[in-house]
DNA sequence: CTCCAGGCGCCTT
DNA sequence: AAGGCGCATGGA
């Protein structure tokens, strides 16, 4: 995973190369971690610190990043990529069953990402009852009425980087609604104003115990269990975290107690107690297979009667 | 049209 | 303590 960076002695744009072993680029990405990179010409387009972003697995075992400012350090991108994480030695501490088994072939190499904890929560908390899609839509609505404007390669239109917290704190509640939002926009004004104002500070929090941390986050309004949960697995790094959302109740259930009664505290005690230290890379296995192989049951009910009733 | 979406807060029992 | 319901908005 040594970085080779370009040889041009005075470029305006930057290459480097990462070897990998058991790395899913693809699936990492689009994986519902993070909800601002797009795939482009078998590659992947984004924009994390501030900058727009190139990433391309060329073969199996080499990741390409281009950007389009000189590089001097890609420290940031391999920690943000999770590069030096052994996924061999957390697939190994998984209890061994079968739904499991299936749920890592699936997508073997799958990462989590380490993404920055203010775009993380203030996205996670904009992700209740809406789909990957419309969060990804918000977002960028958010991203466009208040971010920054950065450097873009000229096929994309213009770009900007996740808002600050400041930025979002100075907006009212029917700007944030005009970016549909919805009944969240409170919720993210709140925690935009507890950062902006120094009252919350998620640089500190990295260094505390995961159950203090999950604790403070749940101070905000609208951060329950769920939402911390996705922070402290995606931003903060807790492995142990085990975010369990209507997937994770619906794979839990069928996977582990197919056509048996299960309560639903049942399911919530089982799920945050068996899949041991890294049960958040479990979560996450489980939860692309579940959207991945798994349509919606929703999807098999018929539609149409066989005899529609005769018009009045 | 109806049902549901990477939930949460609040209100009833 | 536990369960029901409303919340904005749009996809299926």
């Amino acid at each position: 995973m040594n970085a080779v960076t370009s040889n041009d002695p005075t470029p305006d744009w930057a290459e480097a190369q990462f070897h990998v072993r058991h790395y899913d680029l693809a699936s990492t990405l689009d994986s519902g971690q993070a909800f601002r990179w797009w795939p482009q010409d078998n590659a992947w387009e984004g924009v994390i610190a501030g900058r727009w972003l190139r990433l391309c697995q060329s073969s199996e075992n080499l990741l390409t990043a281009r950007a389009l400012a000189p590089v001097a350090d890609w420290s940031w991108l391999e920690n943000y990529l999770q590069l030096q994480v052994d996924l061999d030695s957390v697939l190994a501490t998984f209890p061994d069953d079968t739904p499991l088994r299936t749920a890592v072939d699936a997508c073997r190499g799958m990462r989590l990402l380490q993404q920055d904890p203010w775009e993380c929560l203030a996205s996670f908390i904009l992700s209740s009852t809406k789909q990957i899609v419309q969060i990804r839509q918000v977002v960028a609505l958010l991203c466009e009425r208040f971010g920054r404007s950065i450097p873009a390669p000229p096929h994309t239109g213009p770009l900007r980087s996740f808002p600050e917290p400041a930025a979002l704190a100075a907006a009212t509640e029917a700007d944030l609604r005009a970016c549909k939002t919805g009944f969240r926009a409170p919720y993210l004004l709140a925690a935009a104003r507890r950062v902006a104002d120094g009252s919350l500070d998620l640089a500190s929090l990295r260094a505390r115990p995961v159950d203090e941390v999950r604790d403070i986050l749940m101070t905000l309004p609208g951060v329950g269990r769920k939402i911390a949960d996705c922070v402290l697995l995606y931003a903060y790094g807790f492995p142990e975290a085990f975010p369990i959302d209507v997937w994770i109740m619906r794979a839990l259930k069928s996977l582990y107690f197919p056509k048996r009664r299960v309560t639903p505290k049942r399911l919530l005690t089982f799920g945050n107690s068996y899949f041991g230290p890294q049960a958040g890379y479990a979560q996450q296995y489980l939860f692309h297979y579940m959207r991945t192989r798994h349509p919606n049951p929703r999807r098999s009910r018929r539609t149409r009667p066989n005899h529609p009733p005769p018009s009045p």
